[in-house]
DNA sequence: CACAAAAGTTACCAGTAGTAAGTAAGCCTG
DNA sequence: CAGGCTTACTTACTACTGGTAACTTTTGTG
């Protein structure tokens, strides 16, 4: 997309506007995959055959940008990890391939992963709380009503399920800096794990 | 320590250093709880009563300090939580203080917490990842015998702390955000998730 | 048709990581 | 004890980045 086609100032002709949102989004996505997590937004303006300004008046600053890119994560993940599953009940072997398809989409998205979950300025850790939420909140539903099918306590499903997405985080970090590590045998023994956890106590 | 002290170029008087490492990372900590985690090296210059190029001496660069810092905190953090646990075998109850004891560290450390997890520079993951290393290290091999002494593969081990230490992380940060949530809560419910997790399948 | 609104670019500012050059004190040799 | 080398600082700079103000051109409307 990065066509050398230098604009002149002023409105352009046509009466539309140059590039939307979308378009800007793409071009970050490209740059951070090309230039790791450290991608500045000059590069993402120019990558969207654009100016800084109209970064700004389409997406916000780094910390929107960040957010936008994060929300685009998490439903790619989403729907991995839902593709996985395919709407069967939840157990241990449906459970593992969740993790597994978990680790795969990070692996796939890669640099956007890290840039979004790795801090973008100041304010990092509320925005990868923010990101984080997106994954818990539907997950906290699930485990609420899957507790009380158990007649078990529901209240634990909002803190288990931050504790799940951060154990997952982590594991996808990890591994990706592991790439001799089989997918499957990871995948195993996290949800393994998971699943244990959440069956409760021994009888 | 900020004495206004305004030093001359050239060697200092007296044949010593002005200041030492630990002296920089002492204002580096202080820095950060002032301004938050995103705290410049020219602050912690001038917080340490020195100029910036004495910090690159003593310290290094961005990177470095935080993996420095990082290593400050996991020490107390290990402190901290040995302490909760006071040499006791491992079983539920003292699970569950450990998890507290680790809530409580995260919260007194805050801004120095969000500092090293939250992301400095590009690499921001790798150091996030290292430190988690620190933590991980010695819990994979207390988890690896503890396994073999029931007679359990102790392969998960690594795999595992990487989890458990990604839940207490994501944990941590969740509840240091929601200041009116019971920290003995929040200890049981996640020590109930990791013990019964860490207990195998149910018979 | 004049003129406000819209939609761009250019040009700038402030702050930051990192470094090169300059300067003064200590030290070591003849 | 003079002269030079080394040490340990500060000053002054570069390169880059996020963010914004000012400027320029087209559109559309009374």
């Amino acid at each position: 997309m990065s066509s050398a086609a230098p604009r002149r100032p002023g409105r352009p002709i046509g009466g539309q506007l140059v590039v939307d949102r979308d378009h800007v989004l793409d071009a970050a996505e490209r740059v951070i995959k090309r230039d790791g997590p450290g991608a500045s937004l000059e590069s993402v303006a120019v990558e969207a055959g654009v100016t800084k300004p109209i970064v700004y008046d389409r997406v916000g600053g780094r910390a929107e940008l960040a957010d936008a890119l994060a929300e685009r994560l998490s439903d790619r993940m989403l729907e991995a990890t839902e593709d996985a599953i395919a709407g069967e009940t939840l157990n241990q072997a449906s459970l593992s391939r969740l993790v597994r398809a978990n680790l795969l989409a990070v692996a796939e998205h890669r640099e956007l992963f890290l840039y979004v979950t790795g801090g973008t300025t100041e304010q990092t850790a509320i925005g990868r709380l923010s990101l984080a939420e997106r994954s818990t909140t539907p997950l906290a539903k699930t485990l609420a009503v899957w507790r009380k099918s158990q007649g078990q306590d529901p209240k634990v499903a909002e803190a288990w399920s931050f504790a799940i997405v951060g154990m997952l985080q982590m594991i996808s970090v990890w591994w990706i800096t592991q790439p001799e590590r089989a997918v499957d045998e990871v995948a195993a023994q996290i949800s393994d794990l998971m699943w244990n956890g959440l069956q409760g106590p021994r009888k």
